[in-house]
This record gives C-alpha cells, sequence and structure tokens, in this order.
DNA sequence: CGAATAGTGTCTTTAAGACACTATTCG
DNA sequence: CGAATAGTGTCTTAAAGACACTATTCG
C-alpha cells in the first residue's frame, strides 16, 4: 500500500536541553548565545536537529548537541516535555523535545560556529535577559521540576562533584527548594534509601571533619513516599 | 541570514494517546484497528500527524485525532513522553509523542476510513494482541504513570461520571493500583482536598445510601505529600 | 578554650493503616 | 431481623520536623 510521506508538512522538530547546576549557592542554568538567525545574539538553550542517519534515539541527540555545544557530558538526564506551536519559533509550526539535566559544577566551552559564547546563567537573572523563543518559560518547568523531584528523590547528588559531604548535599538541595531543610531528615533518607556509601576518608569543613559520601555503583535514583514539607 | 530547512532530514513525527477508563472493574485502553499500512490490521494507538495550519499546540493534535478516530473526547489530557528511534517505524527514524487521557466509561465508535474497529482493551489482554509499532511499551510506560499518580493525587476520578460515591472511587482505585485501599484514607483525602463537593440527593447501592459527590467548578487536581504504601 | 561544623538522641507532629463500631437501607 | 454497604472513632505506625545535645577540628 501506498503510502504518502507529503500528506502533511512535518513540523519543524528539535530537541533542545535544560542543563542545571548548582554553583555559588545558586541555581545555574546553561545557555549559549546564538551566532546563527533566529535569535541572532540572544541567549538560547543548546540545542538542535536529530541526525537521523547517526542517533538512534532522541536522548542520543540531546547528548550530542550538549557536548557539541558546550563540551558538557550531563550526569543526569531526562525528557520533561515537548513544546509546540505555531507562533514559538519564526520559521513556523515547531515542535522542541525538551531534555532536563544535571552536572557537577564545571567549566565550559564552545568549539563550533553557531555557537558565540557558553555561560552558566543564574536563573534569578533570566527574567533580566533576551532569551530566544520560549526558551524562558520553559527553562521555568523545568526547575519546577527539580524542585518537585528534590522533594522526594535525591536527585539533587547529581549537581555534586562525585565524593560529596552531607553539608553540601543540604546546601545543594536548599538552594534547589529555596528553603531550608532539616540535617536529620536527610541523614535518615541518605540511610533508608541504601543509595550512598561512605569513603574511607573524611575532608576539612572548618569545624570537625566531614564523612565523604558517593553513590554506590549502578545505584538508582530512589523516591521516598513523602516529600519534605513546603 | 539564510536559513536552509532541508540540512537536516526532519524525523516523521506524531502524536498518539493513551486513553484509559475503568470499565467492569478492569482497566482498559482503547485501541483502533489499523485499516491502512503499516501495520495493517494491527491494534494501534489513536493518533495521527500533525495538521500544522490548524492545529495551534499537539495537544489539539491529541484532541482532535481522538475525536475523529474514536469520537471520545478526554476528561483529563497531559503529555507523557516521546518515544523516538529508528527501528519502531518501517517508514525510517520517528518520533511519537505520546499523551496519556482518562474519561468515563463511554461507548466508542469510530467514522472514518483509516480504522476499522475501536474497541476498550483490557490491559491484562495485551501480551497477546497483535500491536502496532512499540505500543504495547508505551501503554505500559502511560499504566505506570497512572498508578503512580493514582497514589498521591485524586486523578482516578477523570475515570468515573461526574457524579459518584466514595464506593466506586474507592474501587476505579484498587482496579487502578491492583491492591486494596482502606476506605478511611481515601475519605480523609477527599475531605482535605477540598476537590469535591457533595450533591443534595443520594444514590442506591445494595445497602445504606450512598453520598454522591463531584468535583466543584473549576477545582484543580491537588497533589498530596504522601504516597497510598504500596 | 571558643568558634565552627559534624553528627546523635529523642520528643513532637502529620497523615496513613488497621479495624471495630454505628447508621441506614432493603428484602 | 439480617445482609449489605455507608460512614465514624480512635489507636497504631511511619517518617518528617524541631531542637537540644555531644563530637571533633582548628586557630
Amino acid at each position: 500500500m501506498h503510502y504518502d510521506i507529503n500528506e502533511y508538512k512535518n513540523p519543524l522538530f528539535t530537541v533542545d536541553s535544560v542543563l542545571f547546576t548548582v554553583k555559588e549557592g545558586a541555581l545555574k542554568v546553561l545557555m549559549v548565545r546564538r551566532a546563527k538567525a533566529p535569535c541572532e545574539g540572544c541567549w538560547g538553550l543548546p540545542g538542535g536537529f536529530v541526525d537521523i542517519e547517526n542517533d538512534m534515539t532522541t536522548d542520543v541527540t540531546a547528548r550530542r548537541k550538549l557536548k557539541e555545544k558546550t563540551s558538557v557530558e550531563p550526569r543526569y538526564l531526562e525528557q520533561l516535555q515537548a513544546f509546540s506551536g505555531s507562533d514559538r519559533d519564526p520559521r513556523g509550526f515547531s515542535v522542541t523535545l525538551v531534555y532536563f539535566a544535571l552536572v557537577t559544577e564545571q567549566d565550559v566551552s564552545s568549539h563550533i560556529a553557531s555557537v558565540e559564547d557558553v555561560q552558566w546563567i543564574d536563573v534569578k537573572v533570566l527574567p533580566s535577559l533576551d532569551i530566544a523563543f520560549d526558551h524562558k518559560t520553559i527553562i521555568e518547568h523545568a526547575q519546577k521540576r527539580l524542585q518537585q523531584k528534590a522533594l522526594y528523590s535525591m536527585i539533587p547528588v547529581y549537581c555534586l562533584p562525585s565524593q560529596f559531604t552531607i553539608g553540601q548535599l543540604k546546601s545543594v538541595i536548599e538552594t534547589i527548594l529555596e528553603k531550608p531543610i532539616q540535617r536529620k531528615s536527610l541523614i535518615r533518607r541518605i540511610e533508608a534509601s541504601d543509595m550512598f556509601e561512605g569513603a574511607e576518608q573524611k575532608v576539612k569543613s572548618g569545624g570537625r571533619l566531614a564523612q565523604l559520601y558517593s553513590v554506590k555503583e549502578g545505584a538508582d535514583l530512589v523516591n521516598f513516599e513523602r516529600n519534605f514539607s513546603v
């Protein structure tokens, strides 16, 4: 049976990523300054088109684009959601599949022509910047998802180096949630989750030496049955 | 600046919906029997291509396709996730954006040529059926999402008529979760959520008359801070 | 020693689970 | 009345919050 692929015009389809980290006590999102139209000169999310010959899935596209445009390989990556419409891109009806990612604080750089600059941008200064398309809204959605997940999972560990102290984890969680949590509650979760193991050595921290922890080999992110209270 | 839309071949992009209801004490999913290739004769999820001239967003596409193919207008609709790959559709690399929907138990019918038949199919019999593409996997993901949300929200009400009793709601939740819950816990949630209002009349139910409830005008789905236990 | 941070002990609070009890309807 | 289902009262339990207490390090 004949199938006419041109029966409908396909929408413009792209993959973008919202990559967060916590740095200097603030939640930062990775943005690139666009060197090409549309939105030349604006800040935008790193992303681009699927390479249908080589990308197995859109997950691969998201990772590939992050690496190409910013040299970052995320520690955590999941689909956020698709954003679509005819008014979000001047080129016509478009769909962007957005990924939500986390990484250890690190330096970033760009090596390709379509990107002028790459920066970690504090989510608090976003309102005052010139942001491409609907990327501002998208980042807000991603931030909400991160906050929600931080209430019932250990997802914030992916913003830390592979070894970290409870004090660092507490501080990252508090930055994400924008409110304090109980150290004791965090310790109880660390024990209950069985996701972590303590290292041999301890580390200086201004007072008593702190135990270092790392995520156990192959441990999955566990979800708790209750949220931290809001 | 020139932008070359053909720099990359766009993937094939479709929108599909997993529409559930609870009927005769079982979770059912709405499937259509495909009258056209690919997968002619198989059961598949209702969906299709975006009409980029007329659909404002992919949400509209999902609703439109459901209505065209099955005559159903869902009470609840949200994005599930996109599924992508070069091996899921014989026509090449494809992306399907999948929606997850709920509706009151109702009759369904088809009025278009590309659909031979429309049926509510018990999720328990899916393994033994011939299902198009990766739709079996997709339905499993959607079912997990439904089960997860039923643990911390009142989402199962959208499988009931606009007026319902606590007994009916309890039974729908138990069907979705595949385990019993405490009636008392459910009543506490109904009161705490402030999503519902009692109707004037009560209704027969084999014993004492039962209070009818309905979702308050404009009430949003509330999320509880704890799950029902597993 | 005192300041600072790490880590423990334990009481309170919240919301779910368990389950017995009362209430209402119908045959 | 008895069976069936609706709805309440209340004790127990699980896990978070609050917060005081001890432990260790450094200057």
